[in-house]
DNA sequence: CAGCATCCATGACGATACTG
DNA sequence: CAGTATCGTCATGGATGCTG
């Protein structure tokens, strides 16, 4: 930040240099680190398991609401209707009315959320693969924690 | 699934085959979809955006608690705690006590949650590309229902 | 019947105070 | 410093009712 590398030993500018590294995204597109930043504020919105589960089965294929609702187990109307709603205003989700009686709303992923898909089955696949591994760690920590409450 | 395409009508025939695919996922390992999948379970976990924010700092470097809390804003003691326990709990994250004094803890990222960090740098990275497409699409929708509300 | 709005009970969350 | 405990608040979820 100051230009007060003269009073600072060699060794830890390098120090500092290496803690800028980390800082990069700062310096790229806002801070996603900073509560206020929108960047942060648009990941809070998409590093969410419902928004997660819709677009990945938006991914797949065009659904209907109730389709949806029956799809991803434990959502409640609510939270379908309020995520939905969050996706489509940030351009991530399409909704399509149809004028039918009664009237037939059809739910489908916009080119700005296809960008999104490939992290969030990135994120699926891991979870898939290391399903296992985790279920080992977690008893191996709750065995651990058991044993120490001796 | 079963040969019993003779009793079927051709046509129903071919819904059930596309229908089949859009199950792919349920037939590999579990169904990330269903509440009770213990896949759906610690996706539910990592879709977080806590969780994300703290695997993306510690993939960068070893981090203390309270380093964590200072850099990640907006995140409360309480939750920092939580989640790094769900973390280390699920080996995505270990937790090493140096007998100081006062104690001195530092939070690194396991083998087994460096797997996690390329899905959550592709959400960062997403987010922080798209987010000027996405404040666009906002205005857009919040222009369309104020005008809609005549 | 599809979809959204409203009410209420509950649980998650955040701020504060306190302990090893 | 690194947490745990407590409590007040707010978001979430379930049930119900409304509209087209």
């Amino acid at each position: 930040m100051q230009e007060r590398t003269d009073t600072i030993p060699g060794h830890l500018a390098v120090t500092l240099a290496s803690r800028g590294d980390g800082r990069r995204a700062h310096d790229r597109r806002g801070n996603a680190y900073a509560a206020e930043c929108p960047t942060r504020q648009l990941l809070d919105r998409i590093a969410d398991k419902w928004s997660v589960l819709i677009l990945l089965l938006l991914g797949e294929e065009d659904l209907r609401f109730s389709e949806l609702k029956r799809r991803i187990g434990g959502i409640s109307q609510k939270m379908l209707a309020q995520t939905l709603r969050a996706l489509e205003r940030d351009g991530l989700v399409l909704r399509a009315v149809e004028p039918t009686v009664p009237v037939t709303v059809t739910y489908s992923i916009a080119p700005l959320g296809r960008g999104l898909m490939a992290a969030c089955r990135s994120m699926l696949e891991w979870a898939e693969t290391c399903m296992v591994e985790v279920a080992a760690a977690q008893r191996a920590y709750d065995l651990r924690r058991e044993t120490a409450e001796s």
